[in-house]
DNA sequence: ATCAAATTAGGACATTTGTCCTAATGCGTC
DNA sequence: GACGCATTAGGACAAATGTCCTAATTTGAT
């Protein structure tokens, strides 16, 4: 996306295959025949498999970094940026239907494996939960700001999990409209 | 536990290990290791890896029928049963933040790997819901009745995944106790 | 045009995987 | 004790995996 440089584009393949199909499911020979480069072509810009896996993560660090900054320009208010976290479930949700969040299953994942990246890839959810207590201070609910943004990170795992599982559009649309519901009475119970 | 049998200790063994491992990272020596018999003993009572796993999956779905009984004799009411499904966070939390929860990450795993038997590992979460369901029924909210067990299955899925992720005892407390206060809204919202 | 460095291709390697086969062992019945 | 069946052990097998090595090719600077 940023370069055309043959390490961006394994990183970019790897990421969308991980996604896809999981971390341990995806071997050097699916990435290879993505990007359609030799296998042994990987160990001159990777040394080994959890190279590209923290390669991935930073990546995914990155985009999610850009993601968070656009949504501080993108609403005025705390409630209007709180709501772009919300609406992602919204735009991402045939990806999330079939692959689930990002986010949740790789640390699902590799934590099952015990993988030595398992502390990585929580710190993606680690960046979302202080931005959203950061929205949350704002919103003048200093006092439980970390507590709510674990709630509403909650919800959305759950979200995502349940529409994995079940398919089902109409339930992301409803509890999407229970969070927002939420978030307002979050709102007005602030502090001023 | 039910049996001694070497095809019980297998199916137990493989259950243990496809939790904290998961499927695809739990290799026949692993359990072989784990139940102390030859790998080639293995074909004697499965034929492939795939019949071990719907064997694991069938156990589950039979201990988690015998555990929503149980839970229709413990409870005399519906607020009483469904309190025993929230409980249930509380009682495995040591195991869920290690492991996470066992249907979820399944579910999620065999999604991932497009595995044939993912529809089975789905009738657990199939399971639940209607269980919920019948319960909100009873509890006089028969129009929401399956939105609001899928809710609760949805905040249910969420605490587990962050509770696996970040460790955290008390989030998991503070969770339970909020779904108790939400079930508690519900049944004075019922119409009776 | 030449040369050195960066990049790529292709295969070798040991290990692990799921699967299968055969021989041995245990065990109950006549 | 002998037989037949159920169970187990151990190894063979091909395929796939992550890793590594070396030779070829491309690229860029002089």
């Amino acid at each position: 996306m940023s370069d055309n440089s043959t390490r961006d584009q394994i990183v970019e393949a790897a990421d969308r295959l991980f996604y896809r199909h999981g971390f341990e499911y995806t071997s050097f020979a699916d990435i290879a025949a993505a990007v359609n480069i030799s296998r042994g072509n990987f160990y001159y810009h990777f040394k080994s498999k959890d190279e590209i896996l923290a390669a991935v993560i930073a990546l995914r660090l990155a985009n999610t970094r850009k993601m968070l900054q656009q949504w501080e320009t993108e609403g005025s208010t705390p409630e209007q940026r709180i709501g772009c976290f919300i609406r992602i479930l919204i735009a991402h949700r045939a990806d999330i239907m079939l692959y689930g969040c990002p986010v949740g299953t790789l640390s699902a994942e590799l934590a099952k494996l015990d993988h030595v990246a398992k502390d990585q890839a929580n710190a993606l959810f680690t960046l979302f939960r202080s931005w959203l207590r950061e929205q949350f201070i704002r919103l003048g609910r200093a006092a439980d700001a970390d507590a709510l943004a674990m709630h509403l990170l909650m919800r959305s795992q759950g979200i995502a999990s349940l529409a994995h599982a079940f398919h089902d559009k109409t339930f992301v649309k409803r509890e999407v409209a229970l969070m927002c519901d939420w978030l307002d009475a979050c709102r007005q119970n602030a502090v001023h």
